[in-house]
RNA sequence: GCGCCGUUAGCUCAGUUGGUUAGAGCAGCUGACUCUUAAUCAGCGGGUCCGGGGUUCGAGUCCCUGACGGCGCACCA
């Protein structure tokens, strides 16, 4: 209990709400009650009840409770709109004839916007259409402390991210996207279980950080006094199962990077990834376009998704594919192949101030960047980006028949990447020599370069099964599907303390 | 990491060229009202103008600095 010196400081409005806190304990009520009969949740009653209309009154008792966001008195009729988590509203009225004098009187004095009400009575519609309970009694179910924000107006986006408690109270878009996202995993893991894959879970912590370009959170285990990385990506453990016999594994999970935060990037995220063995990067393209369908049909009933700025966007059908080299050959209007020196690739850099970290100068790396500019900035219909730079991709299998090149593809939606997919790299020799490579690349000074993993190359020594492999962003895939940034998608994004 | 912009009441915001006592809507408090639904009517409170330093007779306003946020660039999925 702060003292009343402390109190004295809080702004006038909070005060209030602690008075009438104390006013519903000191007069042997309870502002907290350890449990209320409620007999229906707000949803239940619009649904038994559609039916009454204006005026209609049953005999039917029923007990609601819910947050308090409409609050009406005019004078021995009160009129409050009770909303329940899901954001669904049920209005209760409280009359001076049913309740009796005393308790509207304390319902006025002690009940706020913003708390949680329970009412008991007979459920009527009111004179004006609207479907009520007519309370014969009410108690506090929580007393709120702090005023609800206007709701009316939006709040703004940093408020909406740090007290996300508030936003979800406040704001439809914010309850609709806390349930879509587990609705969409939800349909992401029956689609896999249709298909026999198994999830598995493998570890966040690891010695060796692998199976992606991006810079680690270090941490300390004190037991083993050791440095452990939070895993960048479950690739190589995923891999490993395949290896065991596991051929069909997905994991839903987070992965950690070090690296800035924007409308796109979170430092968590979660992950889908998937390995098959015996498949290849085109029955992935095939799983991973299903997936996303099936997805946007199971929470939306269509693939023709409404965005958040009232577009509409088609995500049903088959997808564009085209190829790397294919695509930035045509928009440069000269051919680029896997033998185009990297003096000449940088040439075209220059020309349109593409520069690249000198410590990753690669030939692979200036194709990526060239084709970013020249292509990837402009893609925004679903498009399966195919075939890339063996430099740039360490754990992908070389193309049959075109040098240089690995059966890679990169699904682009709305502008950013969704997914990606190998053919995966199964030799454990050339995987050596990749990982060496990137030993050296590391050593120039590329901070994102991987390390060796011998236990991970043990591994493909017992021989991996050909297989396909792909990775999705989920809070990418909640971007595709609603249009919004990725701080609406993740319901506790990460945020500096305000101090 | 760099650049630009922002931070004022519980919430959303306005605040002129540096000049009297910093405003509005909602919210709050007191009163009236038995069908309100961003009710209406009468009245009243509420401010560390993000923190620190400076210029000035005088700073919400100008300068320096720090924190946090937004956007753009860089890096990445």
């Amino acid at each position: 209990m702060p003292g009343d010196a402390e109190a004295d400081d809080l702004p006038e409005q909070l005060r209030v709400r602690r008075a009438k806190r104390d006013r519903v304990i000191d007069g042997g009520g309870q502002a907290y009650p350890v449990r209320l009969d409620r007999t229906h949740t707000i949803e239940e009653i619009r649904e038994k009840y559609s039916h009454l209309e204006a005026g209609d009154e049953t005999q039917d008792v029923v007990g609601v409770a819910g947050r308090v966001v409409f609050l009406r008195n005019t004078g021995k009729l009160c009129f409050v709109t009770l909303q329940d988590g899901a954001g669904a509203r049920l209005q209760a009225m409280l009359s001076l004839a049913a309740v009796g004098e005393e308790s509207l009187t304390e319902f006025k004095a002690v009940v706020d916007l913003g708390d949680q009400l329970f009412v008991s009575g007979r459920v009527i519609s009111s004179r004006r259409g609207e479907l009520s309970v007519f309370a014969d009694s009410w108690q506090l179910a929580a007393k709120s402390l702090r005023p609800l924000p206007v709701l009316h107006r939006e709040l703004n986006e940093e408020s909406r991210v740090r007290r996300r408690y508030v936003d979800l109270i406040a704001r439809d878009t914010a309850r609709d996207m806390a349930r879509l996202r587990p609705a969409v995993v939800k349909s992401l893991r029956a689609n896999f279980d249709r298909r026999s894959f198994i999830e598995i879970e493998t570890p966040m912590l690891q010695a060796i950080h692998g199976g992606a370009a991006a810079r680690p959170f270090a941490t300390h285990m004190n037991a083993f006094d050791m440095e452990l990385f939070l895993r960048i990506a479950p690739e190589l453990f995923l891999k490993r199962a395949v290896v065991g016999g596991l051929e069909r594994v997905f994991e839903i999970n987070r992965n950690f990077r070090n690296e800035g935060a924007d409308s796109t990037h979170s430092p968590e995220f979660s992950m889908l990834e998937a390995y098959e063995a015996y498949g290849d990067y085109n029955t992935m393209a095939a799983l991973t376009k299903d997936l996303i369908q099936q997805a946007a049909l199971d929470v939306f009933g269509t693939t023709d998704v409404t965005l958040a700025d009232g577009s509409a966007y088609e995500l049903g059908g088959e997808w564009r594919s085209i190829t790397m080299y294919g695509s930035l050959s045509e928009a440069l209007g000269e051919e680029i192949t896997p033998r185009t020196t990297v003096e000449h690739l940088l040439s075209l850099a220059d020309r349109v101030e593409i520069s690249v970290n000198p410590a990753k100068v690669s030939h692979g790396k200036l194709v990526e960047e060239l084709w970013e500019h020249y292509v990837g900035d402009d893609l925004y219909e679903p498009t399966f980006v195919r075939d890339f730079p063996v430099e740039t991709s360490p754990l992908t299998r070389d193309h049959p028949d075109q040098p240089g090149i690995v059966e890679k593809w990169d699904l682009y939606v709305r502008g950013f990447e969704l997914a990606t997919a190998y053919s995966e790299l199964v030799d454990p020799v050339i995987q050596r020599q990749r990982f060496e490579a990137q030993a050296k690349a590391a050593a120039a000074g590329d901070d994102e370069a991987m390390a060796l993993d011998e236990d991970f190359l043990t591994a493909m020594e017992y021989g991996m099964p050909p297989s396909g492999g792909m990775g999705m962003g989920i809070d990418r895939l909640l971007m595709a599907l609603t249009g919004l940034g990725i701080r609406e998608t993740v319901l506790f994004p990460l945020v500096k303390p305000a101090q």
